[in-house]
DNA sequence: CGGACCATTGACCATAGTCAACCGCCGTGG
DNA sequence: CCACGGCGGTTGACTATGGTCAATGGTCCG
């Protein structure tokens, strides 16, 4: 595993131009922040929470998710190395939704108080940090186009996109395949699909020959046909640096 | 209407602690801005633009939307007076989605360049533009969840409860009803429903008891079945004073 | 060996989508 | 002034996608 500065910083300044000063000051975040290991579905955020801290995913997955009440969950995002998927609690202090880990995960927990010192020092950083929060709110975006207009093969095919280009983006892929630790249930409480639909779908794909999933590995098949499926363009993702596929 | 300084300053106070020479340079900041009247449908930014300013809503809805390949629109959310619905593109270049008005609408748009020397010389200015950013992003949380895990009837009435208590948060609502100028048409795209069935769960709602949406305008006839039914919580909208209902 | 958990399959059902027609209103133009 | 067309809303009949219910198999772990 790489360390944590090396991380964000590959991360920030992926989208954003930091000059030497703003590295040495992330990089001296990053130490202030202490080392956490998380196994599967544990959480470490919950609804109603008022964190003094923000996570930095290191390794694994979390995921952000909304518990209605009568106790369903929905899945609303997932987060990988250099992520930064409570960013928001910096300024909301109310966490309306919970983060627990898909699989085990490493993280690194950064006061707030520290982050918020930084940002008034040098405000190009809180514009990087900013800026991932942006990115974040892009691709929830997307979410609901996804959910909501799309049928069950594309809505899938989209997901299975957009994971595995992010996880190149990040670094993390191998060629052709990337680790995506969801269950079949997971994957409906995230598309809003039940979960026999979910295995179903799944099948119909994999018959298709676009990809294959099981196991906890995404293995994509024929790119150009899963993306075709999944009405899929990254635009929305704001990698300046496109992933090579 | 209102004057601009005294909308944005209204929007912000309500959630931020902002000192009087940050509310004497956000009235300085709306001065540099100049109003546009747009009409029904019309769009002041497309996808893929680069915009050099931003928006504040004054009067009327706007929207924002994405275009998928196909021509089909899925709305993403609605602004109302106060709202600065493009504020995303001070730090993302290119934009990924459209906005547009509903219904007739006025809006000032302020150049980038001028906000951006604001969030350096007032930090805490910029953190409010900042949560203002990160509570569009929660209201987006939201729609994931709604328009993914709830159905038809329950969908709906939420998104009547949201538009409705941000209209009173806003100081815009009549006592029980509120200005909502969207077709049924334009309501099935936002909500992933087909025109017939939105019509039909229109009716089906009516008939409870609990509001009438008819020719733009949506009345609330029994708040507490509308929010039972719509299983809203209004928490994730991060309005410090609660609106009056 | 037993139990828990996840994946898979089958049979049936319900919600919501498609297709099509009609109504009422309004603005335009003959 | 009235006829026409367009648009939004409404209704009906039919269809299909995806949900519910239920049972089985496989794997891992205690």
């Amino acid at each position: 595993m790489n360390a944590a500065h090396d991380i964000i910083v590959r991360k920030l300044s992926d989208h954003s131009a930091l000059d030497g000063d703003d590295l040495k000051n992330l990089e001296a975040l990053v130490l202030t922040g202490t080392g956490r290991t998380l196994g599967p579905n544990e959480d470490f955020i919950r609804q109603g929470d008022v964190p003094k801290v923000s996570a930095m995913v290191m390794s694994g997955m979390v995921a952000r998710y909304h518990l209605r009440s009568g106790g369903r969950r929905q899945y609303l995002s997932f987060h990988i190395a250099g992520d930064l998927p409570d960013a928001q609690t910096l300024f909301i202090e109310k966490t309306d939704h919970a983060i627990c880990a898909i699989g085990n995960a490493e993280i690194i927990l950064i006061p707030h108080r520290e982050i918020l010192d930084l940002l008034e020092s040098r405000p190009s950083v809180g514009f990087a940090i900013w800026r991932e929060t942006l990115i974040d709110a892009a691709i929830f975006r997307e979410a609901i186009t996804n959910n909501s207009s799309r049928a069950g093969p594309a809505r899938m095919a989209h997901l299975f996109c957009e994971l595995y280009y992010r996880a190149r983006g990040a670094g993390i892929a191998k060629p052709g395949s990337c680790s995506v630790p969801l269950h079949q249930g997971q994957i409906g409480e995230t598309l809003g699909m039940a979960i026999v639909t979910v295995n179903r779908t799944i099948q119909s794909i994999r018959q298709t020959g676009a990809m294959e999933f099981r196991d906890g590995e995404l293995t994509i098949r024929d790119w150009k046909q899963l993306t075709a499926l999944g009405d899929f363009d990254p635009t929305y993702l704001h990698l300046k640096r496109p992933a090579r596929l």
